[in-house]
DNA sequence: ACCTACCTGTTT
DNA sequence: AAACAGGTAGGT
């Protein structure tokens, strides 16, 4: 489900409710899902806050019942961290009130009571059960791999086109769309925001990742973070599952340019978008706006 | 650089 | 019945 704007999104959504609050409740209705370091529990931890990395959250947490131990300014460092991914279908959702489980719900956490807040529930929610959460200790050498060799944040200040062409550099005999959903060139992309930035950066799809001039590394990555802010200013792309925090859903599915517009013409040139497979991924292209080869008519 | 697996639900 | 879906890990 999820790419980086919409998991931006759920963080923004979380942030000012999850900030400052002790877990005072864990269930966990599907084994497996969690997986927890040996000794480690989320029971009596304090979420100090919740950030974003490529398609990954995650929430550093104190240590056990610093608050009612009487905290001391140190207590407050992070000794373990929550991390999640969504995968496909997973949902992070706040719930007031002690509703009952849905089919699919599979974590439970309650926080307690805040000085003016009432105890809510965050709830683990993956109809396809692909997503994750991790407790590990913090900090740690456990981290899961795909976090690890993730590539630059696409919306990092120091994101720039050197620093693209050097990643791509890497994969130039593949082609561009198989760059971009490549985690460990640039973080956040998946198959809608691939598409929607190479349409944007006038770039076909099946270009090798190799053969883009300066000027068109220089287009893609301008086109690359337009993109994704204009998603997370959208809150994000809801065509099926995705929600953010309070199941509210996005509005970036009213502004895709070729995702899901196979056979439909083109705002820009009215041609029909078409579609192949790359990467294992259906892929949605304009040939007008997206030239196989450079020279033809680029989108500005 | 491909393929298959992991899952369930929806659409053709 | 089969194909497909915002993803990635693992094997070839």
């Amino acid at each position: 489900m999820p790419e980086l704007p919409e998991v931006e999104t759920i963080r923004r959504s979380l942030l000012p409710v999850l900030t400052g609050r002790v877990i005072d409740e864990v269930q966990v209705l599907t084994p497996g899902v969690l997986l927890e370091s040996a000794g480690l529990t989320l029971q009596g931890r304090e979420m100090l806050t919740i950030r974003r990395r490529g398609k990954y959250l995650l929430i550093p947490l104190g240590s056990p019942d610093a608050l009612t131990a009487g905290r001391k300014p140190d207590n407050r460092a992070a000794s373990a961290q929550l991390i999640i991914h969504l995968r496909m279908t997973g949902q992070l959702l706040l719930q007031p009130d002690d509703l009952p489980a849905e089919k699919h719900t599979h974590i439970r956490i309650k926080l307690a009571a805040g000085r003016e807040s009432s105890p809510i529930w965050l709830i683990y929610h993956d109809t396809r059960r692909f997503g994750r959460l991790w407790l590990l200790p913090d900090p740690t050498g456990d981290l899961p791999a795909g976090l690890v060799s993730l590539g630059p944040e696409p919306l990092d200040p120091d994101f720039n086109a050197a620093l693209l062409a050097e990643r791509l550099a890497g994969r130039r005999r593949s082609n561009l769309k198989a760059a971009l959903l490549d985690q460990s060139v640039i973080a956040g992309l998946g198959n809608i925001y691939a598409d929607e930035a190479l349409y944007a950066g006038g770039l076909c799809p099946t270009r090798p990742a190799g053969s883009l001039s300066g000027e068109e590394i220089a287009r893609l990555t301008e086109a690359i973070r337009a993109v994704l802010i204009n998603a997370i200013a959208c809150a994000g792309t809801s065509l099926r599952d995705y929600v953010d925090g309070w199941n509210k859903q996005g509005r970036f599915q009213n502004c895709l340019q070729v995702y899901g517009r196979a056979g439909l013409a083109c705002r820009q040139c009215g041609q029909i978008i078409k579609s192949i497979r790359l990467a294992g991924r259906t892929t949605c292209w304009c040939p007008s706006c997206q030239p196989e080869k450079a020279g033809s008519s680029p989108q500005p």
